[in-house]
DNA sequence: GTGAAAGCGCTAACAC
DNA sequence: GTGTTAGCGCTTTCAC
C-alpha cells in the first residue's frame, strides 16, 4: 500500500500538501491539487484509517452488540443499521453476547482497544452487576440502547412500543372471540418485557378478563424456548389456552414447531401470534400475525442519537418510543391465505 | 483510557520495560514485572490494538465477505468461523457485498485501509472483470475463497462437496420412485453451481433417466428465486414433475411456499429437497429434506488456511474438498414426521 | 535488565 | 499557499 510519504514524493510536495488535499482543510493551489490527485490516482493510493484514526483518535467504527445471531430480527437490524451509519460515515461491526457470562463487559473492553466511536448495545440481558460496570464504561464511551434494561438513571435508548404492540394483539385475539389467552413472555427484570406483558395485561383488565398467572411463561427469547413454553401450557396447565402469544417471533414460531408436531390445528384450535415481523413470519405455516417494527425510522434515529452523542459527549440523554404496526395473517385469522411475497414478479 | 506511557510513569520504569512485560518479548526482572502488572491491574491498562497494528503493521483481525445477511446459512457460517478465528487470535468482522455492482472490491480496498490481515471471501458471485481485480489484490492481501468462482489459476479454497450432495439427494428422490426431478440451478458459471448440478445430472445418467433440459431452472439464491422457479415448473413447464431439487435450501424454501399457496401437498403432489441444512429446515412444513454441512470442519479448515496464508504469504495455494450428509426428513419421505428439536428438555 | 529513540501513517499547529 | 515538525500509542533496535 502506497503511503501519504509516496504520494508527497511523487508529486514533489510535503506530506502536509497532500494532507489538505485528502481533507480539503485548507486551500491549496489548483495545479497542485490536481498533480496530487493525478499522482494518488496513480498509486492507487487510500489513506490509511487506521494511521488517521490514531491521529484524531476515532475510527469513524461504531459496534452493535446484540444478544445472538440465532435471532433473524437483530441480522435485519444489523442490516439497517449499518447502511444507515455508512451514510453517516461509520462503518458498523457486529458483535454476539451469546458467549460467557461477563462475556459483554470483556467485548466492551475489546472494541475500547480497537478504538470504536460508540456502541449500540441492543436488548441488553446481563444481570445488575454487569450493568452497573457498562454505565460506568458508558461515561468514557458513547453508547446507545436498544429495547433496553430498566435503569434507574436516564440513559439514551429507543425503544419499540411494546405495550401498544401486545395490546393490540391482545385485542385482536379477543375480538376473534378467544377466552382464555396464555403469554409467553421474556425474562422478567427488564423494561422491554415488562411493558409487552403489561400491554397484554391491561388489555385483558380492559375487556373486563381474568387475568390467569398460570397462562404467563417466561422463556428466554429463542425458538426452542417457544417450544417449551407451549408444551407447558397444552400438558401442564389447568387452563388450557385457545391463544397464545409471543413476546418475540422466534417463540411464536416454536409454540407452533409444537402445535404441529402434537397435530393441533393453528388457528382453529390454538391460534398464535408474535412481535418483531421477521421474514420467518411468511414462511411458516400459516403465516404469523405479529407486530411490525418500522426498522428504517429505528435505524435512523438510533444512529443519529449515537452520532450525537459521539459529537457531544455531554448531550442530555433521552429516550425516544417508536410505534409498529400490526400484521394479522393466517395463524390467527383462518381467513387470511398465506402469501409469500406481496407483489409476485412476472 | 490509560495509556503505555501511564503505565510506565506510575511504575517508574521506561516504556520498554512495560511492552516487555506486555509481550514477554526480553527478560524482566521479576521484581519489576511484578510492579508493573500490579499498575496494570490498577490502572485497568489495556494496551490499544490500534497502535500495536500500526507499529506490527497488522491488526489480528480478519473479514468474512459473504453474498447477503438474508441467508442464514452465512450468519450461521460467520459464528462459527467467528468462534474458531477467536480461538486463534483473530477478530471476525462481517461484510455484506449486496449492495452495488462494484461493491465487493471497494469493500476489500476499504478494509484494506482498515488494516485486515486477511480476507474470507464466501461464494463470491461478481463478474469477470472484478475477479481480475481480486485476484490482483489477492498478492497482496491473503484470501481464502469459499465455494468459489471457476478459476483458472490455483488458489486456496474449501467448498464443500456438492456434486456428491446433489448426486445423493437425487438419488434418494429416484429410490422413492420419482421419475421427473426439476432442478433449481444457482447462476450457471460458477464452479460450486455447476459441480451441484453435475451430481444430480449424473445421477440421473447412472439410472438411465433422460436429462431435461426445461426442468432445469437458473435462479439467484434467494427465497423469491426459489418461488419464481417452483412457479416456472408447475405453471409453465411442460413436463410436470413430481420432485424439486435446489441448489440451497433458502429455494427450497421458497418453492415450498409456492406449493402450499397454491394447494399442492408436500411430499405427496411434490417433494422438495434442499442443500445447506439451516435452521429453516426444521422450521417450515414438512420439515426439509436437505444436505447438512460440517460447518465446524469448514471453519477449521477456512481459518487455518487463511492464517497460514497470513504467516507465510508465498504458501502453496490449495483446495480443500469437505463431505456432508443427506438429512432425510419429511418434504421427500412422508414417514419422517416433523421434530423441531432433536431432544427434548424435560 | 533497562532506557532512549526511531518510526508505523497520518493530522494539525506553527512558521514562513 | 506550502513546508516543518510534533505527536497519537505502541514495538523494537541499539546502547549501556
Amino acid at each position: 500500500m502506497a503511503t501519504i510519504k509516496d504520494v508527497a514524493l511523487a508529486a514533489g510536495v510535503s506530506v502536509a500538501t497532500v494532507s489538505r488535499v485528502l481533507n480539503n482543510t485548507a486551500p491549496v493551489n489548483e495545479q497542485t491539487r490536481q498533480t496530487i490527485q493525478k499522482v494518488i490516482e496513480e498509486l492507487h493510493y487510500q489513506p490509511s484509517m487506521i494511521a488517521r484514526g490514531m491521529r484524531k483518535q476515532q475510527s469513524k467504527v461504531m459496534a452493535i452488540m446484540v444478544p445472538s445471531y440465532e435471532n433473524p430480527y437483530h441480522i435485519k437490524l444489523f442490516k439497517y443499521i449499518e447502511d444507515y451509519a455508512r451514510q453517516k460515515g461509520y462503518r458498523l461491526i457486529l458483535v454476539g453476547m451469546d458467549e460467557g457470562d461477563n462475556s459483554e463487559h470483556e467485548s466492551i473492553m475489546d472494541l475500547m482497544t480497537r478504538n470504536v466511536d460508540g456502541i449500540i448495545l441492543c436488548t441488553y440481558r446481563g444481570n445488575k452487576y454487569n450493568i452497573k460496570n457498562i454505565m460506568q464504561l458508558s461515561k468514557r464511551l458513547p453508547i446507545v440502547f436498544m429495547d433496553n434494561f430498566e435503569f434507574d438513571e436516564a440513559i439514551s435508548s429507543v425503544v419499540i412500543d411494546g405495550y401498544h404492540g401486545m395490546w393490540e394483539a391482545t385485542n385482536h385475539l379477543i375480538s376473534l372471540g378467544h377466552k382464555s389467552i396464555a403469554y409467553i413472555d421474556g425474562n422478567s427484570g427488564y423494561k422491554v418485557a415488562n411493558e409487552r406483558r403489561k400491554g397484554y395485561q391491561n388489555c385483558l383488565k380492559e375487556h373486563h378478563m381474568p387475568l390467569e398467572a398460570e397462562l404467563i411463561y417466561y422463556a428466554d427469547y429463542d425458538i426452542e424456548a417457544g417450544y417449551s413454553a407451549c408444551r407447558y401450557f397444552m400438558e401442564e396447565c389447568k387452563i388450557r389456552p385457545t391463544a397464545i402469544l409471543a413476546a418475540n417471533d422466534i417463540m411464536a414460531v416454536g409454540a407452533m414447531g409444537y402445535l404441529r408436531e402434537k397435530g393441533y390445528r393453528i388457528p382453529k384450535d390454538v391460534a398464535v401470534a408474535g412481535f418483531d415481523d421477521i421474514y420467518l413470519s411468511k414462511v411458516i405455516t400459516p403465516n404469523l400475525t405479529t407486530y411490525r417494527q418500522p426498522l428504517n425510522i429505528v435505524a435512523e434515529q438510533v444512529v443519529n442519537m449515537l452520532v450525537n452523542k459521539i459529537n457531544a459527549p455531554n448531550i442530555e440523554e433521552k429516550q425516544v418510543v417508536i410505534e409498529g404496526k400490526l400484521i394479522i395473517r393466517g395463524s390467527t385469522d383462518a381467513t387470511k391465505k398465506d402469501k409469500m411475497f406481496e407483489v409476485i414478479v412476472k
